[in-house]
DNA sequence: GCCAACGTTGGC
DNA sequence: GCCAACGTTGGC
């Protein structure tokens, strides 16, 4: 799961209220459906620093809050209101997450892309623009090794 | 339904 | 700041 850490960090997650916060503001049909449906509590999620000096994986967190309308949609107020979303049938969807660990460094996007095993991983595919990207057994499992 | 224009993402 | 990639929008 992406987030540019100038604007929400994994040091950000560590130090909120019960290290949990609502995952936002995504405004993506895919993603949505996977915030919605496919994400179920329990399941743990790599925190990705993107569009920052060193992008990479920081740390795990875990979701503790399933899918529920994205509050961020219905508020005028909100960068990420969406006046076309109708309340008996939101448009967007978010998750809650908590901090789990941060890793001892950031495991950069060089390096992810220098192991064998994690080359096929889709948030390094080229023109992979989702927030969110699925991660299989394997590639999980082997990047807890490097962190 | 097509597709050009436009906006956003995100690594570099 | 650049630009490739690609999703969205809106005129037709």
């Amino acid at each position: 799961m992406k987030s540019e850490p100038s604007v929400f960090s994994i040091d950000d997650l560590a130090k909120s209220p019960k290290q949990t916060t609502a995952w936002d503001g995504v405004r993506n049909y895919q993603v949505r459906n996977w915030l919605r449906d496919t994400i179920k509590k329990g399941d743990l999620a790599f925190f990705y620093h993107s569009s920052c000096e060193v992008p990479g994986i920081a740390g795990v967190m875990e979701v503790v809050k399933e899918g529920y309308p994205d509050p961020t949609q219905f508020d005028p107020e909100d960068h990420h209101y969406d006046p076309g979303s109708d309340s008996d049938n939101p448009r967007w969807y978010c998750v809650d997450v908590k901090f789990k660990k941060k890793f001892k460094r950031v495991i950069t996007i060089d390096e992810l892309r220098s192991h064998k095993p994690l080359a096929k991983m889709q948030v390094l595919q080229r023109g992979n623009r989702l927030s969110i990207t699925p991660v299989t057994k394997a590639e999980w499992d082997y990047l807890l090794r490097l962190g």
